[in-house]
DNA sequence: TTGTAGGCGTTATCAA
DNA sequence: TTGATAACGCCTACAA
């Protein structure tokens, strides 16, 4: 394996001036840089980046902390970043938290000792790593979240403006004359503190139509969770005309639940939900969404993170809005 | 920052024995181990990974190369990937190859750079980066492919029976007594040395139906390109009365353009599809699939890729079987 | 424009 | 059972 040295030496000159060849050729003299870059060639000379991060603190690379890689969102959020980074020679070291602070900080472990350059994170509720992330901050590494933020979280953030899109959300449906809508899944202030259960529970009872106690429960961003909720929910006395899914994952539980009472969309319930997946779009009717900017958000976040890991910050605070996608999902409240 | 040495200093021993208070604990006696935990704990000390990654020439970190992180079957391979390193203190290093030759090398020398522990990866089409990655195989990295792999590939492969698979289908197909039946994308043995493909053609071959080569195209894995392809086959005079996608995403451009078509499932045009996606179940009717076992995947190529990374190498060429899930897409043929 | 030298924190080897 | 020492390959002052 050849190092810089092998190439100087072969080239007869100074390491420094074989990495000038790489890193700053225009400082060379033509035959110089000839000469080192004959070298390099003849050695098939790569660069050793663990040592290129042991020197500097950190390597060329950005941890990327989501809630779940499988759900769509985070999926093709990894990718947009993902792409951007690799054109400017970074690399994406991955993990989870699953939403659950445990297995966050054993990862933020793992990438604080990988000494990622920058963390774009998903943070799991709770402000249970807090500490460690500003240790993590005073160390250098840039950090910003996405999706969610914590009311009083001290870092950077980009996410999707939830409260402008559950307030289009729901005066889509309040135009369609709904008043008993349930959302999947209630806020709560400290185990759940989710940003669109809470717009959406004040948001409703600011226009008049408190949520019905019934309807709130705490549940996960998951699909079995969502599709027992939606179960319990089309039993009550006082069934939702219609359902607000939060997110992708469970849509798809809601609208199994919803068949398998043999129901029909939107004659006898209305569904709306988050993010535009492929498949919203194949059912009949579609399911009206609520499409998030995720190209965007990758453009963004990359070149915050590239332009904030060295040198001094420009802080980052942003909330993107969302677009409406109507394909008929959505009617008005059945007769019942 | 503390680092080794402070702890060994604090604790008043050598960095060494600081160290194998970490590493070999039971090499110590209790009372020095007991200082130095103590020690480690007042500094709040942490392990730098890029320090010893550089020492031992490889980092914590494996490698995950596929081919687009956004297809469900990448991404659940991924997490089922991701947890079990992670729960044997390991990262994951990901990028992707859009299933290209160059774009993959470009990631493979970042990998290689960090030096990661293992790679596990979803070849692109062509020996493109053999040599690359028998360079990377030399100098100690243990490497696996995972869902493809070239005929006469060197490395280590675990992945889906597909021929088995494409039998499967096949035969599902044929009972129902179609013969007519098109393959989305068609193999090739150097541009696009598609496995499914290849047995799709081979088998339909000496089963008496070779494939009418007007269904004869090479098209990429994404959901537009089987959109137009589909578009293209439903239009033929010799219209095929099944439809056979090998993947996930592809059945998606193929639902969506035998809906446009204004064509209905099964009556007019049967649908196979590989990958067990939520959607499929959730249309009227629902898709008869191929479901790969991924669960078992991660778990066989994490412990394939710790044992095998350093250390003799114990080779793996292993082939799973899928699954038929009967959902209600694929009935008899159409009269016409 | 080019070169020298020291150290980043860890770990492997060898010695005590 | 413990310790001293020497790299690993690169990068950054600083010097020439």
């Amino acid at each position: 394996m050849a190092t810089i040295n092998d190439v100087a030496k072969l080239a007869g000159v100074s390491p420094t001036t074989a990495k000038r060849a790489i890193n700053e050729p225009h400082k060379l003299q033509p035959q110089t840089l000839e000469k080192v870059q004959w070298a390099i060639q003849q050695l098939d000379y790569e660069p050793d980046l663990t040592a290129g991060a042991l020197r500097r603190g950190r390597n060329l690379t950005v941890g990327l902390l989501v809630a779940d890689i499988v759900e769509p969102f985070f999926a093709e959020l990894a990718r947009e970043i993902g792409v951007r980074l690799r054109n400017s020679n970074y690399g994406l070291l991955l993990a989870d938290n699953e939403y659950q602070t445990e297995i966050e900080l054993h990862n933020l472990r793992h990438l604080a000792g990988q000494r990622v350059s920058a963390l774009i994170m998903r943070p799991s509720y709770g402000p249970g790593n807090r500490e460690y992330l500003l240790k993590m901050q005073d160390k250098g590494t840039y950090i910003i979240e996405v999706d969610h933020h914590m009311p009083d979280s001290p870092f950077d953030y980009l996410m999707l403006d939830h409260e402008q899109c559950i307030r289009m959300g729901l005066e889509h449906l309040w135009k369609l004359g709904h008043t008993r809508i349930a959302g999947l899944g209630t806020h709560h202030p400290e185990l759940y503190p989710e940003w669109r259960a809470h717009h959406f529970d004040r948001i409703m009872r600011e226009h008049g139509h408190p949520v019905l106690s019934a309807y709130r429960e705490i549940i996960r961003y998951n699909e079995q969770d969502a599709y027992e909720f939606t179960r319990y929910l089309l039993n009550l006395q006082e069934r939702p005309t219609a359902l607000f899914a939060f997110n992708g994952t469970e849509a798809i539980g809601a609208y199994r639940a919803i068949q398998e009472a043999g129901l029909s969309i939107p004659e006898d319930i209305s569904l709306l939900a988050f993010d535009n997946l492929p498949w919203t779009a194949l059912v009949k009717p579609g399911i009206d969404v609520i499409e998030q900017p995720i190209q965007q958000m990758g453009e963004l976040l990359v070149h915050q993170v590239l332009k904030n890991m060295d040198g001094p910050r420009t802080p980052l605070h942003k909330l993107l809005p969302g677009k409406l996608i109507v394909r008929g999902s959505c009617g008005g409240p059945s007769g019942k």
